[in-house]
DNA sequence: GCGTGATTTATGGCG
DNA sequence: CGCGCCATAAATCAC
């Protein structure tokens, strides 16, 4: 009476294994949930002026100066931090949208595949 | 104005589709077999990408909604672990 | 209402 | 040193 107390579970043999990637790291200012007793991070949604105005920054140019950050800041209600990350983030998302999705220049241009058929998988 | 409103509500997500059943099963098998350390390089995303007829940004999206997912609810994913673990095992059986 | 792929705020490492 | 890039976390959106 080890460790298997009944041979007749043949179904789960799963070992409550925890790898550090499963922890939780980014639990900062927590917000609690009453109702269901669970605390999760509070993360901000910008309002839609809010949005507008940094779109319209950023359309005039994709980088700000430092001067210019502290000011949108204060027209805005957002932290210096948090207009520093909006543009990075915006920056990514305008790289995602404008790269060509077929990025295969890697490729060889002509691959030994040879045959146009009998291709499966 | 109407400009702001279809970017905020004609976006990508409105027409969403759900991945083919293979594409699935493909990345859920990385994904139990790397269970200690489920984050496939640049070149395995490429790999998978390929394979699932996706692209690399929704096979790293897949990877990013399936981790937090699977530790948002350890438990609930043992099954699925099971499956696709015992799926492991009998290819490498069939030396697959 | 939930599942799931995509997007939006936010962090930390590294150059 | 700060700042930008990048991969990623976590919450949330939208279908």
């Amino acid at each position: 009476s080890i460790s298997s107390s009944s041979p007749s579970l043949s179904k789960q043999q799963n070992p409550p294994v925890i790898y550090p990637w499963m922890r939780k790291v980014h639990i900062n200012n927590p917000v609690v949930n009453y109702t269901s007793g669970e605390t999760k991070r509070a993360r901000t949604a910008y309002t839609r002026h809010q949005v507008l105005e940094l779109e319209k920054e950023f359309h005039f140019s994709r980088y700000l100066s430092r001067r210019r950050r502290i000011e949108i800041a204060h027209e805005l209600f957002l932290s210096e931090r948090q207009i520093k990350i909006w543009f990075q983030n915006r920056r990514m998302k305008w790289k995602k949208d404008h790269k060509l999705p077929n990025t295969k220049s890697k490729l060889p241009d002509q691959l030994p595949a040879a045959s146009t058929s009998s291709d499966s998988s | 104005a109407v400009m702001i409103l279809r970017s905020r509500f004609l976006d990508a997500r409105r027409k969403r589709r759900n991945f083919s059943k293979t594409a699935t099963e493909v990345l859920n098998e990385y994904f139990y077999s790397h269970l200690s350390n489920p984050y496939p390089s640049e070149e395995a995303k490429e790999e998978l990408a390929r394979k699932c007829g996706i692209s690399v940004s929704q096979v790293s999206n897949w990877f990013g909604n399936k981790r937090i997912r699977y530790k948002k609810n350890i438990g609930k994913a043992q099954e699925e672990a099971n499956l696709y673990a015992s799926k492991l095992a009998n290819q490498a059986a069939q030396g697959v």
